[in-house]
RNA sequence: GCGCCUGUAGCUCAGUUGGAUAGAGUGUCAGUUUCCGAAGCUGAAGGUCACAGGUUCGACUCCUGUCAGGCGCGCCA
């Protein structure tokens, strides 16, 4: 529609200016605006606005001429000139109610549309070192990254969902580490377990699980573990030095098979967990991305010989550092610490390479906000191997502070003590979980309030969104109690009996469903479709009030009872898109 | 100190990429069912869009500065 418009505008322009009615002018972009205030017509243009600098003339008597010349249409009514010089535009009925008929022929697939054209867009989102369980924080993520993900994909790109499994590196050695620790305490030794190892409880879980398939063969002497080991804080040392002497105890004294089958114990575990709890929450994976594969097949020092062949990464203190700053960095940053082992970033330049060459057209990172000074120097890294780095997006999520009604729950990894994924799944429901944390923009802070999506969670507008949909199956339940039945064909026969306000609300609410996803897949916005589901539902919940759809009137009702079926369907398509369920009963 | 994000109603937040009289939810108050689900609907009250300049037909939106909050600045991941 909006492109129509755009169409007639631009013809009305250039025979103005060909007719010398108006200079000859540099035409700007045509935009056509959906009206805030219905008495503002549908649709609104600011071109005459635009263009009365150039042309030196009254904005109002430009749209004045531009009228004039504006071609007969049969979707448009009437044409005014409003305020300052706006060109307002009123749909006729016809055109109007064609949108009830669109959307039932299309049904679930309404709202897509070939606007990616079939270009590939990879997504790689949550992504939490498998070191534990996943907790609120890591939901926002969840939620914003597949939301985007089926944005892009009802938008025509082909999405590819990818989590990277962070199962190399230092963390994951501690949390190793950690098991075998609390394998050896449920063994019966004695220890101080270390101030800087893994607390939660899944720590001991996992190391009783070992105990009781593997029995003690896994046991060494406490003395030999600790013995000329670095102090740890609580006794005047340094954590950091006293977890990494812990580790390499546990690699010399089990030896390499048995430290790895420790290891995989521990990340085979909370990685299972990981995979079902995101299953659980309606976020699924094409694929899941080993970190360890990478340094396996040799492609991480692959990379690295790369760099220095093309003399961008040096040598200092016997450390590599690649030049990041060449590439508007702050530092250059270390690819092979002195010890010899490659960092996080080594691996993660190798991730990145490794995603250009699958041809992704693009890639997008969402990455929790407190990671937004690592953006620099992985664009830096595609830069200095000749990639285009515009490919490369990354999108930020804020972090949701989590409260218990006013006071604030502070979250620790280490220590243990967070809310889990799985906890707030279980006690909120994931419809409400997930409507809740898609409703704010992503580059906003959040208040996630426990107590407020516990209690009352009923006051979660995702209810209200559903309740809507339940609400029209509920009005065809009692269609057919009554022995009635509706008819489509009549019904779309009978459109033009739909003529109350609230209707008419309706069916242009209806028309800006393709819009609003486009937009907000564009965008990356998915918060713009839950408003956009809000602001559905309460037109529907208001026409409810105010009108019976079953009545006496044969025709009338048809029309009604068709138009509140495209209701149920866009309400069920956004829904979906959200991952979020539309039941026919609450 | 430098960089990124943010500042809009009592609270939580939108604001269609610069448009018309700044909007929802929640909270408060007042109404609403012999009628398809009251998890609903109707109305009232509530604002110096942090502050000060600038850009133009027009600024919550763009630019500069100030103030306030969050986050990041490791041979951690």
């Amino acid at each position: 529609m909006k492109e129509q418009l755009r169409q007639i505008i631009k013809t009305a322009l250039t025979q103005l200016i060909s007719q010398k009615s108006l200079p000859e002018l540099v035409l700007p972009e045509i935009q056509i605006d959906r009206t805030k205030d219905k008495s503002h017509g549908d649709f609104a243009c600011n071109i005459a606005m635009m263009l009365a600098r150039q042309a030196k003339m009254n904005p109002r008597q430009i749209a004045t001429l531009l009228i004039e010349e504006l071609p007969e249409t049969k979707f448009i009514t009437q044409v005014d000139i409003a305020g300052p010089g706006f060109i307002n535009f009123t749909l006729s009925a016809d055109a109007a109610q064609e949108i009830v008929k669109t959307v039932l022929q299309a049904g679930e697939q309404f709202g897509q549309s070939q606007l990616g054209a079939g270009k590939s867009v990879q997504v790689e989102f949550v992504s939490a070192n498998p070191t534990g369980p996943l907790h609120v924080g890591h939901g926002r993520g969840a939620a914003y990254g597949s939301a985007v993900s089926n944005l892009l994909s009802t938008a025509g790109f082909k999405v590819h969902r990818e989590y990277y499994v962070n199962d190399a590196g230092r963390q994951m050695d501690i949390l190793a580490t950690s098991v075998w620790l609390r394998y050896l305490e449920a063994c019966g030794e004695k220890l101080v377990f270390p101030s800087n190892g893994y607390k939660g409880d899944y720590v001991l879980t996992i190391a009783n699980d070992i105990k009781t398939e593997q029995g003690d063969t896994f046991v060494k002497a406490v003395a030999d573990v600790f013995e000329s080991v670095a102090a740890d804080e609580p006794a005047g040392g340094d954590k950091e030095q006293h977890i990494d002497d812990l580790i390499a105890k546990a690699q010399d004294l089990l030896g390499d098979e048995a430290y790895r089958q420790v290891f995989d114990a521990g990340l085979q575990s909370i990685l299972s967990e990981i995979r079902q709890d995101l299953s659980d929450f309606g976020t699924d994976y094409e694929e899941w991305f080993s970190e360890r594969s990478l340094m396996e097949m040799g492609v991480v020092d692959k990379v690295i010989t790369q760099l220095k062949a093309v003399d961008m990464l040096y040598e200092q203190g016997g450390a590599w550092w690649f030049r990041s700053t060449q590439f508007g960095d702050e530092k250059d940053r270390v690819v092979v610490r002195n010890n010899g082992q490659t960092t996080y970033f080594a691996s993660d330049i190798a991730y990145h390479l490794n995603k250009y060459q699958r041809g992704f057209d693009t890639v997008i990172d969402i990455w929790g906000s407190d990671h937004h000074g690592y953006i620099p120097r992985v664009k830096a890294s595609l830069a200095a191997a000749g990639e285009d780095v515009e490919r490369l997006k990354v999108l930020l999520v804020q972090f949701a502070v989590l409260y218990r009604g006013s006071e604030k729950v502070a979250m620790s990894t280490r220590s243990g003590q967070f809310v889990t994924l799985r906890e707030l799944r279980e006690e909120v429901g994931k419809d409400a979980a997930r409507f809740f944390y898609v409703l704010r923009s992503a580059d906003q802070h959040m208040d996630f309030d426990l107590e407020l999506a516990k209690s009352q969670s009923n006051d979660n507008p995702v209810y209200y969104v559903q309740y809507a949909h339940a609400r029209v199956c509920s009005v065809f339940r009692e269609l057919s109690e009554r022995g009635l039945a509706w008819d489509k064909a009549e019904g779309e026969q009978a459109l033009s009996r739909l003529t109350e306000e609230h209707e008419q609300a309706i069916m242009s609410m209806l028309s800006r469903y393709p819009e609003v996803i486009n937009s907000a897949a564009v965008n990356y916005t998915p918060h713009l479709l839950a408003h956009y589901l809000m602001d559905l539902a309460r037109d529907f919940h208001t026409y409810y009030n105010a009108h019976q759809f079953i009545v006496d009137d044969h025709g009338l009702s048809q029309a009604r009872l068709t138009l509140i079926t495209a209701v149920k369907q866009v309400i069920s398509n956004g829904l979906g898109v959200l991952g979020v369920s539309a039941p026919g009963t609450m």
